[in-house]
DNA sequence: TTGAAAGCGCTAACAG
DNA sequence: CTGTTAGCGCTTTCAA
């Protein structure tokens, strides 16, 4: 271990040429042949490997793009990450993780740390933004990529999903398959997610042609499933204005949905037959879960893939002008809205 | 965007003093107290921050720690990530993602790429390893710490959970609550969990007092949902010696226990009653499936955050020698192996 | 095509 | 306590 590392001097001596004439032949154009080989046989002999830490402070570049999300340990942001990292790593870029908590405080201060130049590039998905946010991003010595719809709304460049569209698929769904008494679960709604899903809601229930009867809303305290339970609870015990149960429920993610799945049972009322459930963000564990969730997709692997696209082109001086790249939202249908049970079909194809 | 960032010489000139003074005045020891005002103030003014590769090319660290595994959008990647970023950071080190593939080949490509100082530590889980591996690790120029006993058993630093002990103790389990005909679906044994796992069922049900009537194998041809459910299929469907069907089934991961309760649900058995079913990795997907999966807990996030403090020690010059660190396994206990419901309580008390 | 030399931004040894 | 200076490893002008 620690054995000391060969450098290019080192390199050059062996080879018996020039420093410069060793740097060329092993990275850039014009070297003879002859060149090629010898200091090529001499790196080899050496094992030696070029210093990251000297080429980044020559060149100015590190090769190494920042991924900035609250809390890298959600399914969802590991996804991203993981689809960065996809596109990124062939053509030579690591991904360096880090994690803004949940204030835009500290997502502006991991913004303003770009200014130290450990990193060419950085994706960030703040849950919350603020003018200050806004203005770190916009004086950030490098491209910096965001993911959702907060940031990009400030001409920042980004990739995002519609998910107020996705809300409105889900409603014209249920509305579809005969379901007249919907209720909405959301999140925060002081949280971007939270008002955006909000903003779907209220489009779709007001769009000219709505079907339904009635139309409920409750809050969560947070996007989690206990939460959700608590809160489809009120949902679904009350019959407000004297009215009939309801029959649906659109839930604003998929552990809401769940939680929504949960508190329903407790109640005596079965899934999809009494009522039905949407979630959102098609997760892994909606796919699983019984019965299995209709959810929208939000795509989070798309957005980080063309987050990266978008990033490799930014940091190789191909300066589009920033711009918002949506993702479309898809409505995937399972067994929580009605759908009948396939299960068992599903599987050996190799839905899940 | 893209300003240029000033350097420390630019602070010292509108400072007035020394580029040493200024340095020492924002990071070492010895300034005056005037100094240190001085310079801090012309740093703000500037919007100075340190650049980070001038600094690692004079320091030699890079303050960066990598962690390689084959597919960080495993989950288990992903928490284990999250692990060491939430020890690391606050240390002040990055970390940086990188991934393996299936192929000890691949591992050890990444392990050489260390040679090229971009980080001053490695975290590494190979699925597979061989000897060219072990040998690029003992050559590596910075620490080298391993998740999964597959290094550590050749003199590596590692942290392991003995998972062997963990089947140990589902298939304990499982006799204590009187199941008597246990199956094991374990998925491919040539890898290194799949020969752990392997070793465990066997030493269990060879132990002095082991009380089954009959045991049988089947074999998953990797560890997912799908290909339990086929391999489930099997092992669930034929009696084989002509004698009862099975009572339990131990399974290798959570994703094959999920795949055979499927599979039983096809065969029209009912978990737990017809079948119990265990698995392993006590993953987020196994609480919230219905039944509520009984999961050995491999503790993925505790081994990130072991090998992050072992990384600690090594990166600051702190040389334990080289040692496995266990941490220890857990059986969860769960709906799926015959324990009585009580799903609304536990979602209520937040155990979800 | 090759070599000599400058310099990226920083820290630390040395001298004052 | 402060300033001068060398040099970390590399790429890239500029001359030859």
């Amino acid at each position: 271990m620690t054995s000391s590392r060969a450098t290019l001097i080192q390199v050059a001596e062996r080879a018996g040429v020039s420093l410069a004439s060793t740097s060329r032949a092993l990275h850039g154009s014009g070297a003879s042949e002859a060149m090629v080989e010898r200091v090529r046989a001499a790196a080899d002999e050496l094992g030696y490997s070029p210093d990251v830490s000297g080429r980044s402070l020559k060149l100015g570049r590190t090769f190494q793009i920042a991924f900035a999300v609250a809390d890298i340990g959600n399914p969802v942001h590991a996804k991203m990450m993981a689809a960065l990292h996809e596109v990124l790593a062939p053509h030579g870029y690591r991904v360096v993780v880090m994690t803004t908590g949940d204030t835009p405080e500290s997502a502006t201060e991991l913004v303003r740390s770009l200014g130290s130049g450990f990193v060419d590039g950085m994706v960030v998905s703040p849950p919350h933004t603020d003018e200050e946010l806004v203005r770190a991003v916009r004086r950030a010595p490098v491209p910096v990529v965001a993911i959702g719809r907060s940031l990009g709304a400030h001409g920042v460049d980004s990739v995002s999903t519609d998910s107020a569209a996705g809300v409105g698929q889900a409603v014209r769904h249920l509305v579809e398959t005969g379901r007249r008494r919907i209720g909405f679960l959301n999140g925060p709604p002081d949280t971007s997610p939270g008002a955006e899903r909000k903003r779907g809601f209220d489009d779709a229930v007001s769009a000219p042609g709505f079907a339904a009867e009635r139309v409920d809303v409750a809050l969560a305290e947070d996007f989690t499933v206990v939460a959700g339970v608590a809160a489809a609870h009120r949902l679904l015990a009350g019959a407000p204005r004297g009215g009939a149960r309801l029959d649906a429920v659109v839930a604003a993610n998929d552990l809401l949905a769940i939680g929504t799945i949960l508190a329903a049972r407790e109640l005596g009322l079965s899934v999809p037959e009494d009522v039905a459930v949407t979630g959102m963000d098609d997760t892994e564990m909606g796919r699983i879960f019984q019965p299995s969730l209709t959810s929208v997709s939000l795509g989070s692997a798309e957005l980080g893939r063309a987050a990266a696209r978008i990033m490799l082109r930014l940091v190789e001086g191909k300066a589009d002008e920033p711009r918002e790249t949506p993702v479309g939202p898809r409505l995937v249908v399972r067994e929580s809205t009605g759908v009948p049970p396939m299960l068992a079909g599903a599987v050996r194809k190799g839905a899940l």
